[in-house]
DNA sequence: ACGATGCGTGAGCACTGCTCTCGTTGGGTG
DNA sequence: CACCCAACGAGAGCAGTGCTCACGCATCGT
């Protein structure tokens, strides 16, 4: 049987970065106060370092959490694509990002934002931040296998040549140069159109920011991978 | 004449604002302090409260100050380009905006990184903002004056096309929808691509990222925008 | 049954942003 | 030139922060 303690400081986790989040949402990464945690949940400040030995810590927690989660939306509206179609399951798994990311608005500040200087991520991080782009890496590698893409080909220089060798050695994936090459500035663009968009570049530039998302959206797929 | 107090005032000013900035740069913008700010200059903490109304401001004058900053380095590196080829001023443009983000990481973080909720840039800010994508725009207008610009044609949606028309007349500028989406791609994708590197987000991904920018933009030069 | 360990408490340290009052001093005005 | 207001620096003080430590109590494994 699992024991008291056990259960009770599972909870307290818990409820502490419950209550972490909904500061994080309200005031952001600097409104993340130990205090006022603890204040809120009627404990002393002091018994909050029981649970987590320091702020940062609660914040890396926080950031898992915010990899896990998009990268989990990630998974989920892929999944959904019925047909298995890669056209489709792209532009749904972009939107999943693009809409996670309107919904956790701080949560996307704090994995896509600036980093804190001296703050490295740890290891627990490097897990659940893989999560969305193996995602789109396993989009990729079918796209591959089933040929389901004809892009019109760029030149790639030597030296970027073997910098996607060994990314493909390291990921252990089979995806060409063109596609992975493709695959890799779509990413970057998805991100950076978000980005923008969620922090506030697209003021007085664009209007409607959504149908701008779905035209990059398209575009990326259309123009740059080339799915079929 | 120019009175002491006045001498002096825009010396203490400039001062704070130095010591603002070192501090940014160790300790990112949560290690700007008031006190430490006061301390170092000799003086006592509430004085600073004569110069900047609140820590806040002090942060948004960085931000002008970073705005003005890259802005100009984007316009020097345009301006060196003698023989005015819209490629190579691309191409110099680019570049100038990556070596700055290396040479000024946190302060890119500051206005590229996580916006703080609740911040409103404030008006002071999107004067100096706007610097650097007006070196931008204006030449891609000078790359449809010259006809110097071949990409191949994307489609673009009406409602997309109703959006750039918009732009188009805000911003008081002849480029044709296929130039200026593609420059508004380009845009995007450069500071994704130089945000996803200095935050770190191509760690174990890409080796050599100061390769993989130059192949970016060359990229954004030839496919995308399609300069002659 | 007992001892080690986990846990909550409260005081305390060093720090923060910010406010207020109090003299002093510089600089336009009569 | 004298005067008076505004700008300024100093210092105390308030409310808040992260974090540490010694202290007891409760729980759990032996």
């Amino acid at each position: 049987m699992v024991g008291i303690r056990e259960r009770a400081r599972a909870e307290h986790i818990l409820d502490i970065k419950r209550v972490a989040g909904e500061q994080l949402s309200t005031s952001g990464a600097a409104g993340v106060s130990l205090r006022a945690i603890a204040r809120e949940l009627g404990m002393v400040s002091s018994a909050i370092y029981r649970y987590f030995p320091s702020r940062d810590e609660l914040l890396t927690a926080l950031i898992v959490d915010a990899y896990d989660s998009i990268g989990s939306a990630a998974e989920q509206a892929d999944a959904a694509v019925v047909d298995r179609n890669v056209r489709t399951r792209w532009i749904e798994v972009a939107r999943s990002a693009y809409r996670w990311a309107g919904e956790h608005h701080t949560e996307y500040g704090l994995i896509f934002g600036t980093p804190v200087p001296g703050y490295a991520a740890p290891q627990d991080t490097i897990g659940p931040a893989t999560r969305f782009t193996t995602v789109l890496l396993s989009l990729l590698v079918d796209a591959q296998r089933r040929g389901d893409v004809n892009a019109a080909p760029t030149t790639i220089r030597p030296d970027i040549r073997r910098e996607l060798a060994s990314m493909r050695a390291r990921l252990e994936i089979d995806i060409d140069d063109q596609l992975l090459a493709a695959g890799l500035l779509s990413w970057v663009t998805l991100f950076g159109t978000i980005s923008f968009i969620r922090f506030g570049h697209f003021t007085n530039v664009i209007e409607d920011c959504d149908t701008y998302f779905e035209h990059v959206l398209t575009h990326l797929g259309t123009s740059v991978i080339g799915f079929a």
